[in-house]
DNA sequence: CAATGCAGGTAAACC
DNA sequence: TGGTTTACCTGCATT
């Protein structure tokens, strides 16, 4: 089954870090809680653009971008030019990402990203719909998306360092090269099971083992 | 100094 | 049809 020796280190790790963890969860929450589209749109964007780039990078793009008033108005040229120069990569792409994502927010709708993200039943399902409907969203940063507005209890966000751990704790036999829809699935049921069994809950694991590997807690 | 590694992947093309 | 490969893209740290 599980690597216990490395089931032990982390849970020794996780209690000392627990507090902090939560304290950073209450944030996310917060987010969710205040949330109007003005807060949740800009944690969208800064998901679209985190995919092979820094958080660091991506977040303070998101916050330049909402300076200059670009984040709702921009022109992709603009915005593509600015966020590349900030460091964001796959500028372009990530470019057409926003001005395709502003479709979501309707105007003669209060609020139409979160009432949609409160329609479905679970939150799977919204998540589901993010993906179909979200262009540049896949599974990883829907997931990562929804846990930054306090709604990732039962999510994983499987990139590459948890699953690196995944593969260590022997949650998984080996990590992929790339994820299906049903392998991300899978893996992440997998991890659900682990989360269970450990009792460190999913939104902790992640933070946990994305500050094992990067020395801090971010988004 | 040149080469390599790394940054919280995804869409689209390919067979 | 579905699994796999490739384009997107670049600055900064390390070897």
């Amino acid at each position: 089954m599980y690597d216990k020796t490395k089931l032990n280190e982390l849970t020794r790790l996780w209690k000392l870090k627990k507090d902090e963890l939560d304290k950073r969860l209450l944030d996310f929450i917060e987010v969710w809680e205040k949330a109007s589209d003005r807060h949740i749109f800009p944690e969208l964007v800064f998901c679209l653009f985190t995919p092979q780039s820094k958080a660091k990078t991506c977040w303070a793009a998101v916050q330049t971008l909402s300076k200059q008033n670009l984040l709702y108005k921009g022109k992709k040229n603009r915005i593509a030019t600015m966020i590349g120069h900030l460091g964001v990569r796959f500028k372009n792409n990530k470019a057409g990402y926003v001005l395709e994502a502003r479709k979501l927010l309707d105007k003669s709708c209060k609020n139409a990203i979160k009432r949609k993200i409160e329609s479905f039943k679970d939150i799977l399902e919204a998540r589901q719909w993010l993906v179909k409907n979200v262009k540049g969203l896949g599974y990883k940063e829907a997931s990562h998306f929804l846990r930054n507005l306090g709604l990732g209890e039962n999510l994983a966000i499987l990139d590459r360092h948890i699953l690196k751990n995944l593969k260590a704790l022997n949650v998984i036999d080996s990590t992929p090269k790339s994820l299906t829809e049903q392998l991300y699935l899978d893996i992440e049921n997998k991890m659900l099971a682990f989360s269970k069994k450990s009792k460190i809950p999913m939104n902790h694991l992640d933070l946990l083992l994305w500050y094992k590997e990067a020395g801090e807690i971010f988004k």
